[in-house]
DNA sequence: CTATAATTTCAGTAATTACTGAAAATTGGA
DNA sequence: TCCAATTTTCAGTAATTACTGAAATTATAG
């Protein structure tokens, strides 16, 4: 790895956290390159700069490739793939967001729908079914949040967080004047 | 393991989800298995409604309890440990954001800081540096974000979650009226 | 203190996941 | 079309992670 110790550092730190985010060590590796590069890499550049075979980087980067957090491009006269992420680190936040919701939220969301439909006959059934209800509704007010947010504009989101909780306190105010708007 | 269907089925999604979230699949099991239990289990009923070894509980609880997503309990007249998870969801989703933070945010936050301090002399490492401080600001806002909310109370929190995006009109109507809390 | 019930540790092994190199497939130009 | 450059696939192997059972430790009641 002939990388600056600074850019060395940070490609580490993202292989190790790659494993706690549900890809590996060597995925992890190849985004934060990406991520650092000033200019689009192709596989054989990965390969080396991080010494791995060029076949693994084939598949890490169909892996990153379909969690969006990198894309694919070329240059005029050359054939070979070319990879880079994002510029805008929201953009990035929200694609993370939604794929995983697609692989794991979705998916849990269904069970516990299914599972919400059976006839529960048992006490233990029944109780089953009042926490599943339970968890079903915190994640379905979570998404459809986030579903909302998320098409706000990077400005206003950022200003929105920037207020936190004294979110309450605008809204409280504004709810007084116009009780039709009450938080 | 003899569980209702409506519980295996639950159980065995949160195995397969557990090791999307960085825990291993019997502890994904185990978890699923306490928060529909209506009564707190001791290590030997895990073991036994799963079918994995005593041992295996034993290591699997020490790591759930140490995300805080279980809880010890015991009851008079027994020696045993039993456990049992939060009541609240909402609780245990915030557990669980905090726990994500102090293992998987700080240590990053504190690897960019430290990046960010040194001296970048190349060009690389100037855009490498550029990169991370863009990383380093949305990090530090969303957390910074989040620990603002976390304390309202579940049901302020619950409606500005209805709200949605609408929080953003209500916000510039208020806005309006007093420019001082413009969004 | 001793006996016993309960829990934890840990070395060994099983199971899973990651990685490589060689071969196959694909692509684009001549 | 054929050829060469490039990418993908996949079987085999390496590395890692998960799980067990036996032994050690800890805790409590008598």
């Amino acid at each position: 790895m002939n990388l600056s110790p600074i850019n060395e550092r940070f490609v580490l730190h993202f292989g190790e956290m790659g494993s706690r985010w549900g890809v590996n060590r060597t995925v992890g590796q190849m985004y934060a390159l990406l991520f650092l590069s000033p200019k689009a890499l192709n596989s054989d550049e990965i390969a080396e700069q991080l010494g791995f075979s060029r076949s693994n980087v084939s598949m890490g980067m169909k892996e990153l490739l379909s969690w969006k957090l990198c894309k694919l491009v070329h240059k005029p006269g050359d054939r070979r793939d070319y990879f880079e992420t994002p510029k805008d680190v929201w953009e990035i936040f929200r694609s993370l967001v939604e794929e995983k919701r697609k692989r794991e939220i979705e998916p849990t969301l269904t069970l516990l729908r299914d599972a919400l439909m059976d006839e529960a006959t048992s006490d233990e059934d029944k109780h089953a079914q009042e926490r599943m209800r339970e968890m079903h509704e915190l994640i379905e007010l979570a998404t459809g949040w986030f579903d909302e947010v998320q098409h706000l504009s990077p400005e206003t989101l950022e200003n929105l967080m920037r207020l936190g909780s004294k979110v309450q306190k605008v809204l409280s105010f504004a709810g007084h004047l116009r009780p039709g708007n009450r938080s």
